[in-house]
Order: structure tokens, then sequence, then C-alpha cells
DNA sequence: CGACAACTCTAGCACCGCTAGCTCTCCTGT
DNA sequence: ACAGGAGAGCTAGCGGTGCTAGAGTTGTCG
């Protein structure tokens, strides 16, 4: 019985490297450097391996984008109790969520624009993505008027989102991000 | 003179040829499955051709997305005119927008979301794309209130963007997608 | 200690974007 | 009218991709 129990951690373990080894050279090189080959060169082990214990690249890519989760809800849950101002909270998540795409871009694409393996909105969806939704949800909360909250979360997240891809993929001018994030943040900070 | 002027036409005329089928194989298959080589098949050349007409299948996608742009400036247009209601026409603006993203997701893949290659927010972006963002821009205009117009517009554009690329990755629920965008559209006219 | 089961590796498939270099056609100048 | 040359399009191939079948090795248990 021992030894089937170490076994399975030794597994886990080894689980653990492929999606810390595939983060790491991701945020290094960007996901378009992280193929099957290069990731199993790193983790010291063939490629076959990485099947047996992810359906495929999207599959560890999913799992990247889970943890990817987890940093974010840290980062805007800072963000938002960072201040008692409703506005002035809302305001700052808006800015770390920017903040978070713009720094960690590969992380945030596994989330947010390339795959499509992970459940999102439905119970089912990974508690960190959960969570990281709930954070902006609860910023949002004090400004919702009579808006459905869920439905203003989503759309104010889709604000952000937009912002962020269409800066980053040199759609909109850098120079103006933080004006445009002031004119978003101020819509959705109802009027007086 | 005239032999030269032949072969510069019949180039031109294949050059159309190559676009409209990228255009056509991506719309019915998507843009994964436009590939140098079936592309050469379809257009019944081999794939070098594809080479002295556009350096790479990026400036191809480039081509079909300036195509796009002028396809959406007009129905962006039509919605715009269909009313003398600041609001409403904002609300069928970014209708139109979100349906034309709806009903031709590889061209707007093609125009938003894909390649970089095309400048943007210069003076030296494509007409149509500049057509398109002039048709949002006229639709914010009589709703701008104190708030730079162009920065408005990117904004405004950048909720458009969100909504649209989360619903089509699945990352929102699709039966909602008729609320949020009133939300949207709400928050962007201003309160009375 | 030998047989079996589980695991990992090598090798390879079908595909990708892209290009070097040969071939052949067709226009040009005498 | 014809030889020469330029240009265009082809075949073939490079180095890569995600993924997998099947061989081989390793470690466990009767």
């Amino acid at each position: 019985m021992s030894i089937q129990a170490r076994r399975e951690r030794e597994r886990a373990e080894r689980e653990r490297l492929i999606i810390t080894a595939a983060r790491t050279l991701a945020e290094a090189e960007g996901w378009e450097a992280v193929t099957t080959r290069r990731l199993a060169e790193r983790v010291e082990y063939s490629q076959p391996v990485l099947y047996s214990h992810f359906k495929g690249k999207d599959a560890i890519m999913a799992a990247v984008a889970v943890e990817g989760c987890a940093d974010m809800a840290v980062d805007l849950r800072a963000a938002r109790t960072s201040t008692d101002d409703p506005r002035q909270a809302l305001a700052a998540v808006g800015a770390a969520y920017a903040g978070f795409a713009e720094r960690r871009p590969a992380l945030y694409d596994a989330m947010f624009s390339l795959i499509v393996d992970l459940p999102f909105a439905t119970p089912e969806a990974p508690a960190p993505l959960q969570a990281a939704f709930g954070e902006l949800s609860q910023a949002l909360e004090p400004l919702a008027g009579d808006d459905d909250l869920g439905l203003l979360t989503e759309t104010f997240w889709s604000g952000l989102h937009g912002l962020v891809t269409l800066m980053r993929s040199g759609r909109l001018p850098r120079e103006a991000h933080e004006r445009r994030l002031a004119i978003l943040v101020d819509r959705f900070s109802q009027r007086p």
C-alpha cells in the first residue's frame, strides 16, 4: 500500500513540475515557445510522459491558467481592500487587473485569450477563477444600482479585457492607457 | 507596354483570387483550416506563388482583415443612421458590432484578434479600418460630454470587443448577451 | 528467483510555414 | 524567323509542430 502511495506522490510531484516548467517557459518566452519537445526537455522526461499526465498541450495550459487565476485573485483582493471608498476601490481593482495582464502576459493569455477547455461561467468553474471573478464583483457591488450584479461584473470585466487585449496587440496606443481606464471606471461608477 | 499591363492586371486578379479564397475558406472552416497548402490548392497554384504576392500567411490575413473592416463599417453606418435618437443609435451600433462578430467570426478574428501586422491607431491605418472606427466615434459624439471623443471611442470599442471575444471563447454565457450589451450601452449613454 | 505488470523511451506520423533552385515558357532584339 | 535571355511557377525539401504506436526496461510480487 505504501509503495502505491509513494508512486502516486511522485506522480503528483512530476505533474507540478510540468506545470511550473510550462509556466516558467511561457512567462519567459511566450506560449509560442512552449512546445511539447522543449517542455519535455525542461522536465527531463520524454514527450509521451506529458501525455500520461495531460490530455494535450491545451490541458497543460489550462492547469497554468488556474494557477494564474489564483495569483490574480490575490492582486485584485489587495487592490479592492486598499481603500474604503467604493470608487477608489473600483479604480484600484481595474488598475490591478490591467497591471496583472501587463506584467504577466503569458499567464493572462492562458487564462482569458487562448484555451477554451476550462469551464467558465458555471458552478464547475475552478475555484480560483471564481475567486478572481468574485473580487471584481465585490468591487462593483456598492456601485451596482439597479443592475444585476453578475451581469454588471461580466460587462465591466469585458471592458477591462478589451482594453488590455487591444492594447497588447498594438491596436490601441499604450500612452493613453491610464486615461482609457479612467473613463471605463468612471462609467461604471454610477453618476452622482 | 500593353503586354506589361496585361500581366499586371492578371497578377492583380490572382491576388484578389487568393484573398477571396482565404476569406471563403476561413469563414467556412476557421483560420486554423487556412493553411498555405490548402489555400494554394484552392487557387490552383503552387504554394510559392502565394509568397510572390504576400510576405507570408499573416499578410494574407491582413488583406482579408482590411476587407472585413470595410464590411463592418457599412453595417455600423447603417445602424448609426437608422435613428435620430443618440442613445438608440449607440445601442444599434453596439448590436451591429456584436452581430458582425457573431455572424463572421473568422473575419472578426483577422481584424481584431489574430494578426498584428496592420497599423492601427496611426494615420497610416487602412482607410476601411478608420472608417469603422469613425462610425463608432460618430455614434458616441452626441453623448461624449466632457470626455475626449477619441479615448471614449477606444474605451467603448474595448467594451464591445471584450464582450464579443469572451462570449465567443465560452467565457461568458451566451444567453445574457443582450442584457450585457444593454448595460454597456447604458453606461456609455451619459446619465440624465 | 522468475514472471508479470507498469512505466518510459525511441521512432515515426501527418501536418505546418516557408524557400532554394531547376525548368520551361514566352517576350525581345537582331 | 529565330536565338537568347529574363521571368514566372514548379518540385522538392528544411526544420519545426502536436501527438502516438510499439518496443524495451524497470521494479514488484508470488
